[in-house]
Formats: structure tokens, sequence, C-alpha cells
RNA sequence: GUCUCGUUAGCUCAGUCGGUAGAGCAUCUCACUUUUAAUGAGGUGGUCGUUGGUUCGAAUCCAACACGGGACACCA
């Protein structure tokens, strides 16, 4: 049993012997093309204003994979696709050398394979720009046989474990990686043109530090001990405002051992940025201004569709976090602010909380509950509760609130970010709660004290900030899935 | 982790009340020199996800398992 035991396959794999045997390399490297589809359709866009509708003096070679092939005796068309599009091929039997038409071209060349061709431009009957071709070869053979022409493939779960076959037979999924890479470059752009630095910090960590999450463990055996994969890169890049860079910026992917699903895969990428001398203020206006970057140079609509609904990327909210439980979530201010209350509000709601939860926590679960699905058009949460931000700055006048926002988008989290904390002394405090949280909460932050140590030598105030760019991917394509955003999504092996 | 739906030819899908497995595309043979999912004629192709159970008989009913989709839970 091996993976080529399929008589289809077999077939092919005869061919491709066969053309070898008929002196064709069915792997051949040796190819002479001069042109892409995009820029032969481009520069023969003339012809059909010609007399024969067609210039013989004009000659073009191409290549590409073979989607459609209609054999119909001494003739055939063909329509090849590279990656800049599609186009028809005219191959006639007395066009071609002595034989190759009836015993290697219709014995030996199949849908799926790919080809070289040169020839002519004319346009047919039916008006479609064409290459008339007078040179035929195959470059690589295709052993086994692509998907239906028509329907594709959509079978989920083919198109995740086999991307490639995907990518051939579905064109919008190119777009939507296309897009991505459009969204990751602009936003290395728009942070680079304001005087960033890109840094790459360390993906394994002696100690899962910046977020509240579980990681995956590895171990380096020359020194015998376990490392993390990074959950967040925060701790780093603020070791590095420590050092006296003042504006830094990581894109890469962090990894987090917890369930999968719709909006959750366990490696993802972000942005993490920090900006020495600024505060949440300045990346609320810096957010809004990366947000008109991106749609200005995506050439996106500012009312954009997502599912059943349209965000306007015009309208720009902001709301405090308890304005936000009594205004959007319909809560009354005597149960958002006042711990017993909102507890029991929340258990006659049926929301399972802990009795030991603070007002703070209770604050963050009745947002979850009753707040952030309704946030369509972008809306800052500002002003979080400290307990719930063990890395945040709190505020001078409410400390017990900390200068903090969350963007949400779609009712979904799109960013978070905060003037960061940067008494030492504070942080110490806030670690050790976290660390005497863990017996309820396994996600509770560990203690750093190596991280501490750095901001013992003195952090510059600084604001820091958060993006998910699978999420934000998601929002721009109207995509619902993380795996249609990411090229290769984690499966399960298959048993 | 829970609930739910699904898994049949390379792909897209039918399969009635439990009674020898079906179609379209692809593939093979034949015809066809301007087609557009080309067309016409004929053929090949199946461990019905896996393992068990019920039954004279299972793609079909039952159970467990595997994988996938969706929802929920978890996830700042």
């Amino acid at each position: 049993m091996s993976i080529f035991d399929n008589s289809y396959i077999q077939q092919r794999i005869d061919k491709a012997q066969r053309l070898k045997e008929s002196g064709y390399n069915p792997y051949s490297n040796s190819t002479q093309r001069d042109t892409t589809v995009e820029k032969f359709m481009y520069v023969n866009s003339d012809v059909a204003d010609l007399e024969d509708r067609r210039d013989e003096k004009r000659v073009y070679s191409v290549a590409g994979r073979i989607k459609f092939l209609r054999i119909m005796g001494k003739a055939s068309f063909l329509k090849i696709e590279d990656e800049s599009g599609l186009l028809q091929l005219y191959l006639s039997r007395d066009n071609l050398p002595e034989g190759f038409y009836n015993n290697t071209f219709k014995k030996d060349i199949e849908v799926g394979d790919i080809v070289e061709a040169s020839g002519y431009p004319f346009v047919t009957n039916k008006g479609e720009l064409s290459l008339h071709v007078s040179e035929f070869k195959i470059l690589t053979k295709a052993i086994s046989p692509l998907p239906e022409k028509f329907h594709g493939v959509t079978d989920k779960e083919i198109r995740y474990r086999q991307r490639y076959l995907d990518l051939i037979m579905n064109s919008e999924v190119k777009k939507t990686f296309k897009l991505r890479s459009s969204i990751v470059s602009l936003t290395r752009r728009f942070f680079e043109d304001r005087g960033f630095l890109e840094v790459e910090t360390p993906m394994m960590h002696p100690i899962a530090g910046g977020a509240n999450a579980k990681p995956f463990v590895t171990h380096h055996n020359a020194l015998g001990i376990d490392r993390y994969l990074r959950i967040a890169p925060e701790l780093y890049l603020k070791r590095l405002i420590v050092g006296g860079f003042e504006a830094v910026f990581e894109i890469n992917r962090c990894f987090r051992n917890e369930g999968m699903d719709a909006t959750h895969n366990p490696e993802f990428t972000s942005i993490e940025f920090y900006w020495a001398y600024k505060t949440y203020r300045d990346l609320i206006e810096l957010t809004k201004e990366y947000f008109e970057y991106l749609f200005e140079h995506l050439k996106l609509p500012s009312k954009l569709p997502y599912g059943d609904m349209v965000v306007d990327f015009d309208n720009f909210n902001e709301v405090t976090l308890v304005e936000s439980l009594t205004k959007i979530g319909g809560i009354d201010e005597k149960i958002a602010t006042d711990r017993s209350a909102a507890l029991l509000y929340l258990k006659e709601q049926k929301i399972d909380v802990d009795d030991s939860l603070s007002l703070g926590q209770l604050q963050g679960e009745m947002f979850d509950a009753f707040v952030e699905s309704k946030l369509v058009d972008p809306t800052f949460i500002t002003m979080y509760p400290v307990e719930i931000s063990p890395l945040a700055r709190r505020s001078d006048s409410e400390p017990h609130l900390t200068e903090r926002f969350e963007l949400f988008i779609a009712g979904r989290e799109i960013a978070n970010a905060f003037s960061e904390l940067n008494d030492p002394l504070d942080q110490y405090e806030r670690f050790k709660e976290q660390v005497a949280c863990k017996d309820v909460d396994d996600e509770a932050h560990a203690m750093d004290e190596d991280f501490v140590k750095a901001l013992s030598y003195g952090m510059a105030p600084t604001a820091g900030q958060g993006i998910g760019i699978d999420r934000l991917v998601m929002l721009l394509s109207n995509e619902h899935s993380i795996r249609d955003v990411l090229l290769f999504p984690a499966m399960k092996p298959i048993q």
C-alpha cells in the first residue's frame, strides 16, 4: 500500500514513462518562458482590432498548468493558468512537429500537467485572445489527477490539509492570502515610517509571560531544561525600552496551548509595539491612523460588510468599561459597580462564575457576556480594572483602574493596549497577586523576577499595544474562520 | 471538553422500507480543425471512515472509535 497505489495515478505514471521514452522529459527544467499570462493579455490587447485578428510576427512563450482541455480531432483548445491568470492555447496537428499531436499530445498530456507553449497571438471566432501554438512541451507531469473542474474541491478537510490543491482549484483563496500579505507588509511600513524599529525577540522563553495563557513546553537537551514557546513577546519588548530603544515592534508568531475553534489556532500572528514617552491616549490616535492607512492603501470602502453586519470604519467610538456595561450592556449601574450585586446578577443570568472573583473580574465577565458581541463599529473600551490588567499602569486619579483600552470591531477583540506599568515594586506585587490566583486560574500570570529586575533600572513612561493579525485579516477579508486566513491551519493527524 | 451534523469512485453528490452500489465530471476506446464546464457513442473504476453488534441478509439499524464542519464551553 503506497500513496501511488491508485489506478488513476498508475495510468499517469505510465504516461510520464511514455513521455520519457519519446524523448520528452516529464520533469524538465529547461524553460524559455518570456512572459506571463497577464502581460501577454495586456501587450496583445490590440490584436482584436487587426485585420486578420492575429499577428504572426509576434512570438511569445508562456507556461502554466493545464486547467481545461478540449480535444476536437485534429485541433485542440486548452487553458493554462499561471499565477497571473488563465490563457487559452490553440493547437492544431499541422502546426506541430510530425506525429507530436497524435502520438504525444493527445495520448500523454492532460489536465493538471504544467506545460510551456510558444506561438503568436490571435483572436478566436468567439472573440477570445489566445495563443496559436507552434511549439509545445511538457515541463512537469502531474501524476495525481486534479479535482473536478466545475465544482473543484469544497471539502474543508481537503482544502486545509492539502492547501496547495485548494490554491490550484479556488482562485479566491489566493486573493485572501495576497490580502493577508499586503496587510502585513503595510503594517510593517506604517510603523517603520513612524520611526519604529523592527526587532526579533526569543520564541523560547524560560517563563511564559506577557499574557494569561497556557504555554507549549519543549525541552532543550544540551542545557537539560524546559523552555516555553512564547505566549506573547511583551516582556522582552519592554526590556528593549529599558535598554533605550524608544519605539520597537515585532510581527511574529505566538503559541497558546488552548482549544481550537473558528477564532483560535495554537499558533497565531500578532504585532506588538512599544512607544516610549507616550500614553494609551496616543495609541488610540495611532490606531485610528493605522486603520485609515490600511483602508487607503488596500482601497477598501469605509463601510465594510462582515457577515450580516456592516462595520463603519468612519465611526470610531470610545467608552469606559463600566460605562459600556450600563450603556451598551443595559446593566443597572448599581449592579455594574457592586461586587455582590454583580455576582448575584451573573448567577441569575446563568453565567458560571467563581464566588471568589473580585469586582474587576466580574466586570470583565459581564463585559464578555453582555457587551462584546454588540460592539459592531470600532469601539475603544477603556479603563480596565487593575485585577485583570497585571501589566498595565494604574490611573493616577483612579488607582483601581488602569490606563488601558481594548479595541473591538464586529463583536471581536482586535487590539489590546495600555500605558505600561513601569513601577517595579507595583509590578512585583501584581505578579505576586497573579501567582496567588494560580489555584483558581491556571492561566494567571507567572512571576518573572528577571523582568522586574529590568524595570528596576528604569523604563521610560511607555505605551504598548498588541494587534491580532489573523483576526484583522479575517475582518478585512470577511472570512469567518481563522483557518481560512492561515495557509496551513493546525489539523489533527489522520490515524 | 459538551452537543450536533457529516464521512459512499480521483472530485461533486444521490442512494426509498434493511435485499447484489448510482449519476455528473475525470479516466480509457472511438468520432470530431474555432471550443468555452466543448460535443456524440461505448467501456473501466468502490474496504460505502474504522472496529464490533443486531439480522438469513447492513452503505442503510445499534455501539465504540477516528477525522471534519457548526454551535457552545474555554480563551483578556
